[in-house]
DNA sequence: CACCGATACCTGAGTGAGTCAAGTAATCTC
DNA sequence: GAGATTACTTGACTCACTCAGGTATCGGTG
C-alpha cells in the first residue's frame, strides 16, 4: 500500500540529485553537456585512447567517436594517431579544454556550497562511511 | 598543473556514478529508461498535474508530454482531466505502472548491497552528514 | 610472405531525453 | 464578454546513447 521508504535512502536519492543538478548547470555554464564535460575531466589526468575511454566512460566506442568530434571542432581535445600501432588513436586536452575544464570545476559550486558545510572532522567520517559502502566485493 | 582534487570530493563524484549506474541498470532491467522510472516513482506517492511532474523533475512541461505519453502508451500511467479545470490532466499511476515501479525499486541494489553495508549507528552519523549538507539556505 | 582472425575505430540508422517556440483550449479578470 | 493568463500539446531541433555493419591495422600460423 503505502510507500515504505527508508528516510535514508531518500536522503541519499536526493542527495545523488542536488549533486547530478549542479554539475550539469556548471557544464552548461561554459556550454557544455554533463557528458562532455566528464568526458573532458577524465583527460585532465592525461591522454586516453578512444577504448580507454569507453571503458571509463561505461559506454560504447561509438559514443566516444560523437563526443570527441564535437570536443574536437570545439577545439578542445585533440586526436593524435599512436605510432605504435596506427589503429588507435590517442585522445588528448588542448590547452583551450583544459582552461573549459577547469571552469567546469569552477562552476560545480556543490563540493564547496555542501560538502563545506562540513567540519574537518565531519568530513573525514563522510568519507570513512562512503569508503566502506563502495569497497570492492 | 597537477589536478588538486580533495580525497573526499573524488569519493563523493565515485559514490554518485555508482549510484545513477544502478539506477540506471534497474530501470532497464524492466524495459524502462531511468527517466521513465523516476517519473513513475514519482508517482507512486499519489497522482500529479502535468505541471507538477515538471516542477519536481527539473525539467520542461513539453518532456513531461513526452514522458507521459510513452508510459501511457504502455499502459502503465493514466492521464485523467481534472473536472474542477479542464486545462489540466492529472496522472494517475495504473496498477501494471505500480508493478513495474515495484520491479525496478526490487531490481535497484544499490541501497541494500552499498548502503546495508553501514550498521545502523554508521546510518544514522550518514544520514546526519547529508541533512546538514543539504539543508536549504 | 600470404592469409585469417582479432582489434580499434568510424559510419549510419534508430530511439529517447531534453529544450524552445508556437499553437490550442480553458480559466480568470475587469 | 474581450483580453490576458495558464496548462498542456505539437513540431523542429540537438545531443546522448546503442547496435549493426564497415574499414584499416595488427598478430599469429602455415
Amino acid at each position: 500500500m503505502t510507500e515504505v521508504t527508508d528516510p535514508l535512502d531518500q536522503q541519499v536519492w536526493n542527495f545523488v540529485y542536488a549533486y547530478d543538478a549542479a554539475y550539469g548547470r556548471a557544464a552548461q555554464a561554459v556550454g557544455l553537456s554533463a557528458a562532455q564535460a566528464c568526458l573532458l575531466e577524465h583527460l585532465t589526468g592525461g591522454g586516453r585512447s578512444m577504448g580507454e575511454l569507453a571503458v571509463e566512460l561505461l559506454c560504447d566506442a561509438s559514443n566516444v567517436t560523437q563526443l570527441v568530434s564535437r570536443l574536437e571542432a570545439r577545439g578542445l581535445v585533440a586526436r593524435v594517431p599512436d605510432p605504435a600501432d596506427r589503429r588507435v588513436k590517442r585522445v588528448s586536452i588542448t590547452a583551450a579544454g583544459h582552461r573549459v575544464s577547469h571552469a567546469v570545476r569552477r562552476a560545480f559550486d556543490f563540493p564547496s556550497e555542501r560538502l563545506g558545510r562540513l567540519t574537518e572532522h565531519e568530513r573525514r567520517q563522510l568519507s570513512e562511511l562512503l569508503a566502506k559502502a563502495l569497497a570492492p566485493g
